[in-house]
DNA sequence: TTTATTAAATTGATATATCAACTATTGATA
DNA sequence: TATCAATAGTTGATATATCAATTTAATAAA
C-alpha cells in the first residue's frame, strides 16, 4: 500500500496545509505570532489558570517548549505567571487584558478560518471525523 | 467554541500523538531514523527518480529541508543522487541496495503500527475519514 | 551570441522542538 | 527531624523546520 493511502500520512498532511495556511494568514493579517503561540494563547484563555504541566499536556507540547513560549507571550504582555499559594515550585498562568484584547481583536477572523476549513462537511459528518480522529489517538496509546 | 472542538486541532492532535507514537517505536527498534527520514524514504521506494523539488512537494516540506535529510540518508548510503541526463541542476533521487533492505526489514513492524492506528474502524469508515480530510485539503487553499 | 530571467539545489541565519541535566521545592519515610 | 525521592520549571545541547540569499545551470529575449 502506497504511503498516500495510508490514514496517518493523510491526516499529517491535511495538519501541514492547515497550519500553513493558517500561519500564512497570520503573517498577512500582521498578527506577530505563531500558529502555536496562538493556539497556546487560547488554551489559555480558556482555562484560567493552568499550570505549565497541564499546559504542556493540553497542547501536547515539551514542558521546555511552553517554558520559552510563555517567555514570548509574557514579553507582549500576553500573560503573566502567577505564583501558586501552596506550590511555589508551580506558576498559574492567567492572560493578561492585553491578551484578551488581542484574542478579541483576531477571533473573528480566526472563526472565519475555521468556518472555511469545514466548508461543504454536514454535521453529521464533522461528529464522525471526531470520533474517529479520536478513535485513532486511542489506539496509539 | 472551544479549541478541542475546532476539527483542525483535533486533527494537529491526532498528528502528534501518532507521530509522538511512532518515533518511540523507532528508538525502540533502534531504527537510528526519523519517523520524518522514513517517510521521505518510502516515498523515494515508491517513486523512484523524482527530483528533490518533487520530494518535497509529495512530503510536504521545504527544499531545504529535504536537501539535509537526503544528505543524512545518503550518508547512511540509502539513497543516492543520480545526475539527471538532460538538466545538470537536478538530480534523480533512487533508493540503494541497502536502503530497500532497510525497507524490507521495517516494512512488516511499520504494517502493523499502520493497521494498530486504524484498530476498530470498517473500511467504510475509512472512506469517509479520507473524503473528508481530502475536503479540507481543499478548503485550505 | 550575449544578456537577462527563471529554476533546482544548497547554504546560512534563525526559530522552535525535544531530551537530558539542573535547580528549587515538596512530599515521603526512616 | 533528617534524608531521600519525586516534581515543576528552566536551561543547555542538539536536531530539524523555514525563509532568504547564493550558486550553478537552463531558458528566453535582445
Amino acid at each position: 500500500m502506497k504511503i498516500e493511502n495510508v490514514i496517518l500520512f493523510q491526516i499529517d498532511k491535511t495538519s501541514k496545509i492547515a497550519k500553513l495556511y493558517s500561519q500564512r494568514e497570520f503573517e498577512r493579517l500582521g498578527m506577530g505570532i505563531t500558529v502555536e503561540q496562538w493556539i497556546l494563547l487560547k488554551i489559555i484563555e480558556e482555562n484560567d489558570g493552568l499550570t505549565q504541566k497541564e499546559l504542556a499536556a493540553k497542547s501536547l507540547r515539551d514542558p521546555a517548549s511552553i517554558t520559552r513560549t510563555l517567555d514570548l507571550l509574557n514579553k507582549k504582555e500576553f500573560v503573566e505567571r502567577r505564583a501558586v499559594e501552596d506550590n511555589r515550585r508551580q506558576y498559574s498562568i492567567c492572560l493578561t487584558r492585553n491578551g484578551k484584547t488581542f484574542i478579541d481583536k483576531f477571533m473573528p477572523i480566526i472563526n472565519n478560518h475555521r468556518s472555511k476549513s469545514i466548508d461543504g462537511i454536514s454535521q453529521d459528518e464533522l461528529n464522525t471525523l471526531n470520533r474517529l480522529l479520536e478513535k485513532i489517538q486511542q489506539n496509539m496509546h
